[in-house]
DNA sequence: TCCATTATTTGACATATGTCAAAGAGCGAA
DNA sequence: TTCGCTCTTTGACATATGTCAAATAATGGA
Protein backbone atom coordinates (compact mmCIF):
# COMPACT_ATOMS: atom_id res chain seq x y z
CA UNK A 1 0.00 0.00 0.00
CA UNK A 2 1.19 3.37 -0.89
CA UNK A 3 -0.08 6.58 0.49
CA UNK A 4 0.58 8.71 -3.00
CA UNK A 5 0.36 12.39 -1.08
CA UNK A 6 3.54 11.25 1.22
CA UNK A 7 5.01 8.99 -1.41
CA UNK A 8 5.19 6.60 1.80
CA UNK A 9 4.99 2.95 1.59
CA UNK A 10 2.91 0.82 4.18
CA UNK A 11 4.01 -2.49 5.34
CA UNK A 12 1.66 -3.94 7.94
CA UNK A 13 3.86 -4.62 11.25
CA UNK A 14 2.60 -5.24 14.97
CA UNK A 15 4.17 -2.29 15.99
CA UNK A 16 3.44 1.00 13.44
CA UNK A 17 6.40 2.75 12.63
CA UNK A 18 6.01 6.72 12.65
CA UNK A 19 5.41 6.68 8.73
CA UNK A 20 2.41 4.27 9.07
CA UNK A 21 0.87 6.79 11.87
CA UNK A 22 1.11 9.79 9.82
CA UNK A 23 -1.49 7.68 7.42
CA UNK A 24 -3.95 9.05 9.83
CA UNK A 25 -2.65 11.70 10.68
CA UNK A 26 -1.18 12.57 6.93
CA UNK A 27 -1.61 15.79 7.43
CA UNK A 28 0.84 16.60 10.97
CA UNK A 29 3.98 14.44 9.15
CA UNK A 30 5.84 18.43 9.76
CA UNK A 31 4.92 18.87 13.05
CA UNK A 32 6.03 15.53 14.19
CA UNK A 33 8.68 14.89 11.85
CA UNK A 34 9.82 18.39 13.79
CA UNK A 35 8.91 16.72 16.99
CA UNK A 36 11.44 13.64 17.08
CA UNK A 37 14.46 15.61 15.91
CA UNK A 38 14.31 16.68 19.66
CA UNK A 39 12.94 13.45 21.73
CA UNK A 40 11.60 10.43 20.60
CA UNK A 41 8.00 10.31 21.16
CA UNK A 42 5.72 7.20 21.05
CA UNK A 43 3.01 6.42 18.61
CA UNK A 44 0.61 6.27 21.15
CA UNK A 45 1.72 9.96 22.32
CA UNK A 46 1.54 11.16 19.07
CA UNK A 47 -1.71 9.55 18.59
CA UNK A 48 -3.32 11.19 21.82
CA UNK A 49 -1.36 14.20 20.42
CA UNK A 50 -3.19 14.15 16.91
CA UNK A 51 -6.59 13.45 18.20
CA UNK A 52 -6.51 17.03 20.30
CA UNK A 53 -4.32 19.24 17.80
CA UNK A 54 -6.54 21.15 15.37
CA UNK A 55 -5.90 22.89 12.20
CA UNK A 56 -5.80 26.30 11.78
CA UNK A 57 -5.62 28.64 8.12
CA UNK A 58 -5.28 32.01 9.23
CA UNK A 59 -4.79 35.37 6.95
CA UNK A 60 -2.10 37.79 7.51
CA UNK A 61 -2.74 40.47 10.05
CA UNK A 62 -4.78 38.02 12.12
CA UNK A 63 -4.13 38.14 15.51
CA UNK A 64 -4.10 34.93 17.73
CA UNK A 65 -3.48 36.34 20.99
CA UNK A 66 -4.60 39.89 22.40
CA UNK A 67 -3.15 41.28 25.41
CA UNK A 68 -5.36 41.71 28.72
CA UNK A 69 -6.51 38.07 28.13
CA UNK A 70 -5.35 34.43 29.42
CA UNK A 71 -3.58 32.81 26.99
CA UNK A 72 -5.02 29.03 26.69
CA UNK A 73 -3.57 28.13 23.09
CA UNK A 74 0.33 26.67 22.18
CA UNK A 75 0.42 26.78 18.33
CA UNK A 76 2.59 24.76 16.26
CA UNK A 77 3.23 27.18 13.36
CA UNK A 78 3.90 24.76 10.12
CA UNK A 79 3.75 27.88 7.40
CA UNK A 80 4.04 31.43 7.69
CA UNK A 81 5.21 34.13 9.79
CA UNK A 82 3.62 36.05 12.46
CA UNK A 83 5.35 38.29 15.43
CA UNK A 84 4.60 39.24 19.00
CA UNK A 85 4.82 42.69 19.86
CA UNK A 86 3.41 44.68 23.07
CA UNK A 87 1.94 48.81 22.77
CA UNK A 88 4.21 50.77 24.76
CA UNK A 89 3.12 54.83 24.93
CA UNK A 90 1.16 54.43 21.75
CA UNK A 91 3.92 52.06 19.72
CA UNK A 92 3.91 48.95 18.79
CA UNK A 93 7.43 47.03 20.21
CA UNK A 94 8.04 44.28 18.38
CA UNK A 95 9.99 41.59 20.37
CA UNK A 96 10.09 38.69 18.73
CA UNK A 97 8.98 36.24 15.11
CA UNK A 98 7.98 32.78 14.35
CA UNK A 99 8.69 31.21 11.26
CA UNK A 100 7.77 28.16 9.92
CA UNK A 101 8.64 25.18 12.29
CA UNK A 102 8.29 27.53 15.88
CA UNK A 103 6.27 26.76 18.43
CA UNK A 104 4.15 29.80 19.62
CA UNK A 105 2.35 31.35 22.41
CA UNK A 106 2.19 33.71 24.62
CA UNK A 107 4.60 32.56 27.08
CA UNK A 108 4.34 34.34 30.34
CA UNK A 109 0.55 34.01 30.07
CA UNK A 110 -0.18 30.53 28.95
CA UNK A 111 2.57 29.48 31.90
CA UNK A 112 1.05 31.89 34.20
CA UNK A 113 -2.21 31.64 34.01
CA UNK A 114 -2.80 35.65 33.83
CA UNK A 115 -3.28 37.86 31.45
CA UNK A 116 -0.51 39.82 29.58
CA UNK A 117 0.51 42.42 27.48
CA UNK A 118 1.10 40.46 24.59
CA UNK A 119 -0.07 40.62 21.22
CA UNK A 120 0.18 37.61 18.48
CA UNK A 121 -0.61 38.68 14.96
CA UNK A 122 0.39 37.15 11.71
CA UNK A 123 2.32 38.89 9.57
CA UNK A 124 2.03 36.34 6.42
CA UNK A 125 -0.89 33.58 5.72
CA UNK A 126 -0.46 30.87 8.69
CA UNK A 127 -0.63 27.07 8.74
CA UNK A 128 -0.98 26.80 12.50
CA UNK A 129 -2.14 23.54 14.64
CA UNK A 130 -3.40 24.66 17.72
CA UNK A 131 -3.77 22.65 21.23
CA UNK A 132 -5.36 24.39 24.43
CA UNK A 133 -3.40 24.15 27.56
CA UNK A 134 -5.79 21.48 29.64
CA UNK A 135 -5.84 19.40 26.71
CA UNK A 136 -1.42 19.77 26.55
CA UNK A 137 -1.64 19.38 30.89
CA UNK A 138 -3.40 16.14 29.98
CA UNK A 139 -1.03 15.03 27.67
CA UNK A 140 1.85 15.72 29.84
CA UNK A 141 0.22 14.06 32.96
CA UNK A 142 -0.69 11.03 30.93
CA UNK A 143 2.56 10.77 28.82
CA UNK A 144 6.24 10.64 29.81
CA UNK A 145 7.82 11.06 26.51
CA UNK A 146 5.26 14.19 26.28
CA UNK A 147 6.41 15.84 29.54
CA UNK A 148 9.91 14.71 28.35
CA UNK A 149 9.50 16.69 25.00
CA UNK A 150 7.94 19.84 26.98
CA UNK A 151 11.11 19.54 29.27
CA UNK A 152 13.38 19.71 26.35
CA UNK A 153 11.54 21.84 24.09
CA UNK A 154 11.44 24.84 26.96
CA UNK A 155 15.56 24.19 27.54
CA UNK A 156 15.94 24.78 23.86
CA UNK A 157 14.04 27.96 23.88
CA UNK A 158 15.72 29.10 27.30
CA UNK A 159 19.14 28.74 25.55
CA UNK A 160 17.68 31.14 22.08
CA UNK A 161 16.18 33.52 24.87
CA UNK A 162 19.45 33.89 26.97
CA UNK A 163 21.61 34.45 23.79
CA UNK A 164 19.57 36.63 22.71
CA UNK A 165 19.60 38.31 25.92
CA UNK A 166 23.02 38.30 26.25
CA UNK A 167 23.50 39.76 22.31
CA UNK A 168 20.77 42.87 23.02
CA UNK A 169 22.38 43.42 26.54
CA UNK A 170 25.70 43.78 26.06
CA UNK A 171 26.29 44.38 22.14
CA UNK A 172 26.17 47.29 20.00
CA UNK A 173 23.11 47.98 17.80
CA UNK A 174 25.10 47.87 14.59
CA UNK A 175 26.69 43.95 15.77
CA UNK A 176 23.09 42.87 16.60
CA UNK A 177 22.31 43.79 13.18
CA UNK A 178 25.23 42.18 11.80
CA UNK A 179 25.26 39.18 13.34
CA UNK A 180 21.17 38.92 12.85
CA UNK A 181 22.03 39.50 9.12
CA UNK A 182 24.37 35.92 9.46
CA UNK A 183 22.02 34.07 11.38
CA UNK A 184 18.70 34.93 10.31
CA UNK A 185 18.79 36.86 6.94
CA UNK A 186 14.97 35.38 6.07
CA UNK A 187 13.65 37.73 9.26
CA UNK A 188 14.97 40.60 7.19
CA UNK A 189 12.82 39.26 3.85
CA UNK A 190 10.16 38.80 5.17
CA UNK A 191 9.13 41.60 7.89
CA UNK A 192 8.95 45.06 7.27
CA UNK A 193 12.19 47.16 8.85
CA UNK A 194 10.49 48.76 11.22
CA UNK A 195 9.73 45.42 12.99
CA UNK A 196 13.31 44.35 12.73
CA UNK A 197 14.54 47.56 14.25
CA UNK A 198 12.39 47.16 17.51
CA UNK A 199 13.15 43.78 17.73
CA UNK A 200 16.91 44.37 17.90
CA UNK A 201 15.85 47.14 19.91
CA UNK A 202 16.70 50.40 18.08
CA UNK A 203 14.58 52.67 16.17
CA UNK A 204 13.42 52.25 12.80
CA UNK A 205 15.57 55.52 11.93
CA UNK A 206 18.60 54.19 13.66
CA UNK A 207 18.52 50.74 12.03
CA UNK A 208 17.68 52.90 8.45
CA UNK A 209 21.63 54.80 9.48
CA UNK A 210 23.30 51.50 10.15
CA UNK A 211 22.27 49.78 6.76
CA UNK A 212 23.00 52.75 4.98
CA UNK A 213 26.29 52.68 6.26
CA UNK A 214 27.16 49.12 6.11
CA UNK B 1 10.00 8.57 67.63
CA UNK B 2 11.40 12.09 67.43
CA UNK B 3 14.22 13.82 65.63
CA UNK B 4 15.48 16.47 67.30
CA UNK B 5 17.33 18.74 65.01
CA UNK B 6 14.41 18.92 62.96
CA UNK B 7 11.48 18.63 65.44
CA UNK B 8 10.02 16.36 63.87
CA UNK B 9 7.66 13.23 64.93
CA UNK B 10 7.82 9.88 63.22
CA UNK B 11 5.07 6.82 62.97
CA UNK B 12 6.31 4.40 60.76
CA UNK B 13 3.28 3.71 58.03
CA UNK B 14 3.84 1.15 54.99
CA UNK B 15 4.42 5.05 53.05
CA UNK B 16 6.38 7.05 54.55
CA UNK B 17 5.83 10.57 54.44
CA UNK B 18 7.69 13.12 53.36
CA UNK B 19 8.33 14.18 57.03
CA UNK B 20 10.16 11.09 57.57
CA UNK B 21 12.14 10.59 54.59
CA UNK B 22 13.56 13.62 56.24
CA UNK B 23 14.84 12.00 58.57
CA UNK B 24 17.36 10.09 56.14
CA UNK B 25 17.66 12.88 54.56
CA UNK B 26 17.66 15.41 56.79
CA UNK B 27 20.00 17.66 55.69
CA UNK B 28 18.00 18.03 52.16
CA UNK B 29 15.20 19.30 53.50
CA UNK B 30 15.10 23.19 52.10
CA UNK B 31 15.73 21.82 49.08
CA UNK B 32 12.95 19.23 49.12
CA UNK B 33 10.69 21.38 50.41
CA UNK B 34 11.68 24.13 47.93
CA UNK B 35 11.10 21.22 45.06
CA UNK B 36 7.08 20.69 46.58
CA UNK B 37 6.49 24.23 46.37
CA UNK B 38 6.38 23.74 42.07
CA UNK B 39 5.07 20.22 41.62
CA UNK B 40 4.32 17.20 43.59
CA UNK B 41 7.12 14.69 43.88
CA UNK B 42 7.10 11.04 44.86
CA UNK B 43 8.65 9.87 47.81
CA UNK B 44 10.57 7.10 45.86
CA UNK B 45 12.14 9.88 43.63
CA UNK B 46 13.46 11.82 46.25
CA UNK B 47 14.81 9.24 47.83
CA UNK B 48 16.62 7.95 44.22
CA UNK B 49 17.31 12.14 43.83
CA UNK B 50 18.82 12.24 47.45
CA UNK B 51 21.07 9.52 46.72
CA UNK B 52 23.15 11.23 44.14
CA UNK B 53 22.91 14.45 45.74
CA UNK B 54 26.48 15.84 46.91
CA UNK B 55 26.74 18.48 49.63
CA UNK B 56 29.22 21.12 49.12
CA UNK B 57 30.24 24.02 51.08
CA UNK B 58 32.66 26.37 49.20
CA UNK B 59 34.40 29.95 50.60
CA UNK B 60 33.23 33.45 49.06
CA UNK B 61 35.84 33.94 46.14
CA UNK B 62 35.41 29.94 44.45
CA UNK B 63 34.28 29.06 40.84
CA UNK B 64 31.50 26.45 40.44
CA UNK B 65 32.39 26.87 36.91
CA UNK B 66 34.89 28.24 34.72
CA UNK B 67 34.82 29.57 30.95
CA UNK B 68 35.63 26.72 27.80
CA UNK B 69 34.73 23.84 29.67
CA UNK B 70 31.71 21.93 29.60
CA UNK B 71 29.28 21.90 32.69
CA UNK B 72 28.42 18.96 33.68
CA UNK B 73 26.95 20.25 37.62
CA UNK B 74 23.50 21.52 38.55
CA UNK B 75 23.44 23.07 41.92
CA UNK B 76 20.90 23.78 44.38
CA UNK B 77 21.40 27.02 46.24
CA UNK B 78 20.57 26.77 49.67
CA UNK B 79 22.73 29.22 51.97
CA UNK B 80 24.64 32.00 50.26
CA UNK B 81 24.99 34.13 46.82
CA UNK B 82 26.72 34.03 43.80
CA UNK B 83 27.82 35.42 40.24
CA UNK B 84 27.48 34.77 36.93
CA UNK B 85 30.03 36.66 34.75
CA UNK B 86 31.82 36.33 31.55
CA UNK B 87 34.85 38.08 29.87
CA UNK B 88 34.96 41.19 27.50
CA UNK B 89 37.33 42.88 26.76
CA UNK B 90 39.27 42.33 29.75
CA UNK B 91 36.05 43.31 31.95
CA UNK B 92 34.07 40.80 34.08
CA UNK B 93 30.13 41.27 33.14
CA UNK B 94 27.77 39.80 35.47
CA UNK B 95 24.86 39.18 34.31
CA UNK B 96 23.15 37.01 37.07
CA UNK B 97 22.65 36.23 40.66
CA UNK B 98 21.87 33.37 42.42
CA UNK B 99 20.46 33.51 46.20
CA UNK B 100 18.98 31.11 48.69
CA UNK B 101 16.53 28.46 46.76
CA UNK B 102 17.62 28.49 43.34
CA UNK B 103 19.20 25.96 41.32
CA UNK B 104 22.35 27.02 39.44
CA UNK B 105 24.51 25.71 36.59
CA UNK B 106 26.08 27.33 33.23
CA UNK B 107 22.46 26.82 31.67
CA UNK B 108 24.02 26.73 27.74
CA UNK B 109 26.59 24.56 28.37
CA UNK B 110 24.70 22.09 30.42
CA UNK B 111 22.16 22.18 27.88
CA UNK B 112 24.33 21.86 24.74
CA UNK B 113 26.80 20.27 26.13
CA UNK B 114 28.98 22.03 24.81
CA UNK B 115 31.75 24.46 26.44
CA UNK B 116 30.79 28.65 27.13
CA UNK B 117 32.04 31.60 27.97
CA UNK B 118 30.45 31.83 31.80
CA UNK B 119 31.73 31.66 34.86
CA UNK B 120 29.63 31.27 37.85
CA UNK B 121 31.71 32.67 41.26
CA UNK B 122 30.81 32.72 44.90
CA UNK B 123 30.41 36.33 46.08
CA UNK B 124 29.92 34.86 49.78
CA UNK B 125 30.44 31.14 51.62
CA UNK B 126 27.59 29.22 50.14
CA UNK B 127 26.22 25.31 50.75
CA UNK B 128 25.03 24.08 47.23
CA UNK B 129 23.54 20.54 46.46
CA UNK B 130 25.07 19.12 43.28
CA UNK B 131 24.13 16.58 40.65
CA UNK B 132 25.85 15.58 37.48
CA UNK B 133 24.10 15.91 34.40
CA UNK B 134 24.37 12.40 33.59
CA UNK B 135 22.83 11.84 37.42
CA UNK B 136 19.94 13.74 36.11
CA UNK B 137 18.95 12.76 33.06
CA UNK B 138 18.26 9.11 34.69
CA UNK B 139 16.55 10.80 37.20
CA UNK B 140 14.40 11.76 34.30
CA UNK B 141 14.12 8.56 32.46
CA UNK B 142 13.28 6.74 35.55
CA UNK B 143 10.65 9.05 37.46
CA UNK B 144 8.24 10.78 35.40
CA UNK B 145 7.56 12.89 38.35
CA UNK B 146 11.05 14.11 38.05
CA UNK B 147 11.07 14.54 34.54
CA UNK B 148 7.84 16.80 35.54
CA UNK B 149 9.54 19.07 37.58
CA UNK B 150 12.07 19.82 35.55
CA UNK B 151 9.68 20.98 32.73
CA UNK B 152 7.96 23.00 35.12
CA UNK B 153 11.33 24.85 36.86
CA UNK B 154 11.93 25.16 33.25
CA UNK B 155 9.12 27.21 32.73
CA UNK B 156 9.41 29.25 35.90
CA UNK B 157 13.20 30.42 34.57
CA UNK B 158 12.36 31.13 30.62
CA UNK B 159 9.62 33.37 32.26
CA UNK B 160 11.65 35.60 34.75
CA UNK B 161 14.24 35.14 31.66
CA UNK B 162 11.78 36.82 29.63
CA UNK B 163 10.52 39.48 32.39
CA UNK B 164 14.18 40.73 32.73
CA UNK B 165 14.80 40.87 29.09
CA UNK B 166 11.82 42.99 28.48
CA UNK B 167 12.86 45.41 31.12
CA UNK B 168 16.59 45.73 30.04
CA UNK B 169 15.20 45.87 26.10
CA UNK B 170 12.67 48.46 26.66
CA UNK B 171 12.86 50.46 29.85
CA UNK B 172 15.92 53.16 30.80
CA UNK B 173 18.54 52.52 33.25
CA UNK B 174 16.67 54.77 35.71
CA UNK B 175 13.46 52.54 35.39
CA UNK B 176 15.45 49.56 35.90
CA UNK B 177 17.17 50.69 39.55
CA UNK B 178 14.03 51.39 40.56
CA UNK B 179 12.50 48.20 39.77
CA UNK B 180 15.10 46.24 40.97
CA UNK B 181 15.02 48.73 44.07
CA UNK B 182 11.36 47.43 44.71
CA UNK B 183 11.24 43.81 43.48
CA UNK B 184 14.68 42.70 44.46
CA UNK B 185 15.82 45.66 47.51
CA UNK B 186 17.84 42.26 48.84
CA UNK B 187 20.40 42.31 45.38
CA UNK B 188 21.87 45.84 46.32
CA UNK B 189 22.39 44.33 49.89
CA UNK B 190 24.69 41.81 49.25
CA UNK B 191 26.75 42.30 45.91
CA UNK B 192 29.04 45.20 44.85
CA UNK B 193 27.30 47.54 42.97
CA UNK B 194 29.73 47.53 40.06
CA UNK B 195 28.12 43.97 39.86
CA UNK B 196 24.62 45.69 39.76
CA UNK B 197 25.52 47.91 37.44
CA UNK B 198 26.46 45.61 34.66
CA UNK B 199 23.21 43.34 35.47
CA UNK B 200 21.60 46.01 34.91
CA UNK B 201 23.13 46.66 31.43
CA UNK B 202 25.03 49.54 32.20
CA UNK B 203 28.46 50.74 33.49
CA UNK B 204 29.54 51.71 37.33
CA UNK B 205 29.63 55.30 37.05
CA UNK B 206 26.05 55.36 35.43
CA UNK B 207 24.97 53.61 38.25
CA UNK B 208 26.64 55.86 40.55
CA UNK B 209 25.45 59.01 39.07
CA UNK B 210 21.46 57.32 38.76
CA UNK B 211 21.83 56.71 42.39
CA UNK B 212 23.13 60.54 43.39
CA UNK B 213 20.36 61.89 41.69
CA UNK B 214 17.52 59.53 42.85
C1' DT C 1 -1.45 53.55 -15.65
C1' DC C 2 -2.00 56.65 -11.67
C1' DC C 3 -3.09 57.50 -7.05
C1' DA C 4 -3.12 56.68 -2.17
C1' DT C 5 -1.03 54.49 1.30
C1' DT C 6 2.70 52.54 3.62
C1' DA C 7 7.63 51.79 4.17
C1' DT C 8 12.14 53.68 4.33
C1' DT C 9 15.61 57.18 4.35
C1' DT C 10 17.65 61.56 5.59
C1' DG C 11 18.50 65.84 8.35
C1' DA C 12 18.93 68.63 12.57
C1' DC C 13 19.16 68.42 17.09
C1' DA C 14 18.54 66.48 22.06
C1' DT C 15 19.85 63.23 25.42
C1' DA C 16 21.30 59.02 27.70
C1' DT C 17 25.07 56.56 28.48
C1' DG C 18 30.04 55.41 27.92
C1' DT C 19 35.05 56.38 28.61
C1' DC C 20 38.93 57.80 31.03
C1' DA C 21 40.95 59.87 34.93
C1' DA C 22 41.08 61.15 39.55
C1' DA C 23 39.33 61.88 44.08
C1' DG C 24 36.98 60.28 48.11
C1' DA C 25 34.98 56.44 51.28
C1' DG C 26 34.90 52.27 53.45
C1' DC C 27 37.08 48.44 55.54
C1' DG C 28 40.07 44.79 57.09
C1' DA C 29 44.89 43.53 58.60
C1' DA C 30 48.90 44.47 61.16
C1' DT D 1 45.32 53.68 64.86
C1' DT D 2 47.45 53.58 60.29
C1' DC D 3 48.30 51.47 55.94
C1' DG D 4 46.80 49.50 51.80
C1' DC D 5 43.40 47.76 49.39
C1' DT D 6 38.82 47.80 47.17
C1' DC D 7 34.54 50.10 46.40
C1' DT D 8 32.12 54.21 45.06
C1' DT D 9 31.60 58.82 43.48
C1' DT D 10 32.56 62.82 40.64
C1' DG D 11 34.22 65.53 36.59
C1' DA D 12 35.06 66.46 31.66
C1' DC D 13 34.23 65.01 27.45
C1' DA D 14 32.96 61.66 23.47
C1' DT D 15 29.60 59.02 21.21
C1' DA D 16 25.61 56.12 20.27
C1' DT D 17 21.07 56.38 19.90
C1' DG D 18 16.52 58.75 20.25
C1' DT D 19 13.11 62.31 18.68
C1' DC D 20 10.67 64.94 15.50
C1' DA D 21 9.94 66.43 10.93
C1' DA D 22 10.19 66.01 6.17
C1' DA D 23 11.52 63.91 1.87
C1' DT D 24 11.84 59.90 -0.95
C1' DA D 25 10.83 55.16 -2.37
C1' DA D 26 8.00 51.16 -2.69
C1' DT D 27 3.60 48.91 -2.98
C1' DG D 28 -1.06 47.60 -4.01
C1' DG D 29 -5.69 48.78 -5.65
C1' DA D 30 -8.89 51.20 -8.84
Amino acid sequence: MTVPELGIKITRTKTPSIEEFVVYFSSMKPLFTHIQQYCEVSNSTLKSLGAVLKKEELPKGAFLHTEGKVCSYIYFLEKGCLRGFYNLDGKEVTYWFAFENNFVTSFFSFITRKPGVENIQLTEDCTLWSITYEDLQELYAKHHDMERLGRIMNERYYVMLEERFLSNHFKEARERYENLLTSAPHILQRVPLGYVASYLGITQETLSRIRSKA
